[in-house]
DNA sequence: TTCGGATGTTAGTCATCATTAACGAAATCG
DNA sequence: CGATTTCGTTAATGATGACTAACATCCGAA
């Protein structure tokens, strides 16, 4: 059988270099605030030598974020469907996400900054994705707490991402060790708190 | 005695309009998604107009975020200092930052996105008022739980902050009137988990 | 009424930047 | 060994955008 040429190896180890260290511009300039220039030299080659590996700047973000969104997405969807019962659920999804936000401060945060700026169509399937993300935790929640408005469990979901992908904010504050079951418990009583008496 | 001229007047409120036009559009686009074009556009005036105003684009994010640091640092000084005890003081300064998140979002955004396209020395002070907002905080939840180390007070704090600045995402999901003791339910909840047993 | 400042306007100017062109070297494959 | 693909390079090119200049207009005050 055809092994895995060299040529695709770095090929895609190269992609990967590109995305990874535009990742890490972007979350810390914004998308227009960083030049192709910018992320070749990052990673050692100079500006249009990206067109060898994207289309153009916008189709490298949509690519990240659809890789992001894609992973979550899915990552959810193996959780939920290997679930013993709706609170040990709740727990997998939480520590999914902390996984997420505390290994890819980057992604997480031009995840939610830059949806912006992608051109359609792929725009709408990466939110596509972030919907279906946000409602399997709102399904788990609904099985906890029925009596529970959908509305209020959506903005209790939103209000938990926003505490769990704060970790770019208090980098360096603890270690990952420390901060890993912080942000858990604390997710967790504020959803806790969000559904009680509903 | 002297009353305030129209001109001043007119003049005030022009800049008001600026500023707010530029935060919303900042906080949708990003500082270097939006034109000069754009801002005076979104306040019927025709792009140069703003050097009227403001020196330059850079300066008119420097006041933003200098008025929004100054403001929230003031607030939560006013509060310290006219607390009657630290319970009530945490339940004070969550209702300052409830308030800034349900009615200024934008502002709320731009505070937390654009630091880093602020130039210096303007940036420095910025991060300065940033800081002692921070640390009038920490100093409250240290006040009720001296036995916490403070990196994960600051930790918390920073958490509590993603989590009530989470409006802009789940913006229409409630109305104001649920949002608010949502917000500051999950948030006490929150940080009540942070420094149990510690 | 006339002067001056405040506030706009339109038409440059100069950088920056995404993208393309044209060209080279190394590696893969026949 | 050739030949083709892969991955880079350095120069255009064309748009966009921040900022400045030169020129109105309006309005309050002397």
């Amino acid at each position: 059988m055809t092994t895995v040429s060299s040529s695709t190896r770095s090929r895609g180890n190269r992609r990967a270099e590109i995305l990874d260290a535009a990742a890490r511009l972007f979350a810390a300039r914004g998308f227009h605030g960083v030049s192709i220039e910018d992320i070749g030299g990052a990673v050692g080659v100079s500006g249009p030598a990206l067109y060898r590996h994207f289309n153009g700047k916008d189709a490298l973000l949509s690519e990240m974020l659809l890789d992001v969104s894609s992973r979550l997405r899915e990552s959810a969807g193996a959780v939920v469907t290997s679930a013993s019962g709706p609170d040990e659920t709740l727990d997998a999804l939480l520590h999914v996400q902390i996984t997420f936000a505390i290994e890819q401060p980057a992604l997480i945060t031009v995840h939610d900054r830059e949806l912006g700026n992608v051109p359609e169509p792929q725009r709408r399937q990466i939110r596509r994705l972030q919907r279906l993300y946000v409602e399997e935790w709102v399904t788990v929640l609904a099985e906890l707490h029925p009596e529970c408005p959908a509305a209020r469990l959506r903005a209790a979901t939103h209000a938990a991402f926003g505490l769990l992908n704060s970790t770019p904010h208090s980098a360096g504050e603890l270690p990952a060790q420390e901060m890993r079951p912080l942000l858990h418990a604390m997710a967790r009583a504020a959803i806790n708190a969000a559904v009680k008496d509903h």
